[in-house]
DNA sequence: TCTCTATAGTGAACTTAGTTCGTGACCACT
DNA sequence: AGTGGTCACGAACTAAGTTCACTATAGAGA
């Protein structure tokens, strides 16, 4: 998407300094190749691995499967798998559509925009454990922070609130996916004997000492409460509702 | 701490399994032996090693170094690497204070029962991976949301917030101490150059440009103020502020 | 057109980590 | 003593991240 600065530099820690450093799309020389392993091919390989297998399923040797090279062929581009998360992350992020603040609906607006985000770490599975290493350290992630911090301020927040707030929402998006993604997982594959199965976990709940576990026995059916993600909603409102005071 | 039933039993899973379901100390029969590699043994090792060198150098060898033996010894009793994490979890989650509830001071209590998880969570640095990765599946983790839960009804909280609510604080906590962590992490060892030292980083937020990200140039500051748990208390109290509403 | 050089690409191998297996040591009871 | 079962362990296997020496190739310049 992005027209991003080939730079001929073998050394990819220069690569990836460059790839921070640009704010906006100046190249400097392109050199098409045959068919050159790029950084996007790379990003969109390793997107796809994570999208049909899962995160966990992300390793170098399965992204150069899918694009046909050699493990260590993608070190021509990349630093690290670190380097890779940071990519993809950054990838994610860069596709986020991201509405210009309203003064009126800036709170609607931010229920969108985290919307956004949760929907895509749940499209990736289990990405969200790279979004939370990452740490707003590449140029896009700072993109969707600028934005939000923009919804919040014309929504008359104090700057202060604001900050803390995004830092908020945003860890809790993060972990929100992640303990989503992993349920969905442990569901999939619960051929895994050594992991209880949703049946004896039930069971198990039911079994519980009734003097040591009143509550959780009595209630243990609003924790799978909540249809969609009613859940999410309303802990979003609950920071929302309340950083206007 | 917990007399625990050492089944003379082979199959690690068995063991698992019989870990799990013992709801209270009902020893089948010890037998000890000389100077017999135990669960316990096997948790403060690993305890040993998240506290003094972080939870990304918890490895078999790590812990089997510091107990003298070898890596297969471990899985005489245990199943997984996974089921350390499980134990090390539970066995931090059972040392936490839990108050008996009341009506008039659960907001209280809750701040102090979410700032010892957080200040536990810390003290291990980055165990707090492996908590968002074991969702509640042991016993000990229930005793806590068993106790959040009592605290959360006795003022007054209607069920199903209350569950969802003990839901967002966990998964906040967790993300909170998670990011932390790294962040000091990152601090520590920012030797690895490829990573942007924090002169850098700051550097580049100065040098971002002013047109695209005016709000994070201009409250860059904020983001790093807030002495000590400021920010967590901040969310703490968005959150526990409104769900009475 | 030919050569030269820098860079992209690659196979093989190294390292670390989780895990398994066969074997031996040890204890308890017969 | 013998026997059975538990516990411990060394060695080895697999998977994954990473490095390195080497090759192939495209484009620049003679």
């Amino acid at each position: 998407m992005t027209t991003r600065v080939v730079a001929v530099v073998n050394d990819p820690k220069a690569r990836r300094a460059a790839r921070h450093l640009q704010a906006d799309g100046a190249p400097g020389q392109s050199k098409p190749r045959r068919e050159p392993l790029t950084v996007e091919r790379i990003i969109a390989a390793a997107l796809h691995v994570v999208a049909t297998q899962g995160y966990d399923a992300l390793t170098i040797r399965a992204i150069t499967a899918e694009l046909g090279t050699s493990p260590s062929s993608l070190y021509v581009h990349v630093v690290n798998k670190a380097d890779i998360d940071d990519l993809i992350i950054g990838k994610l992020n860069s596709e986020l559509v991201l509405p210009d603040p309203d003064p009126d609906r800036w709170q609607e607006q931010l229920r969108e925009v985290y919307g956004q985000i949760r929907d895509q770490y749940l499209r990736y599975p289990g990405i969200s454990r790279a979004a939370l290493a990452v740490v707003s350290t590449n140029l896009e992630t700072l993109r969707v922070g600028e934005a939000v911090l923009a919804i919040l301020l014309a929504g008359g927040i104090e700057p202060r609130v604001a900050v803390w707030a995004m830092d908020s929402l945003s860890l809790y998006v993060a972990a929100y996916a992640l303990e989503l993604s992993l349920v969905r997982a442990r569901q999939a594959d619960s051929d895994q004997e050594w992991v209880l199965s949703r049946a004896e976990l039930v069971q198990r709940f039911e079994a519980l000492p009734a003097d040591r576990f009143p509550h959780t026995r009595k209630h243990a059916a609003e924790l799978t409460s909540g249809h969609g993600h009613e859940r999410f909603d309303f802990t979003l409102d609950l920071i929302l509702d309340n950083i206007t005071r």
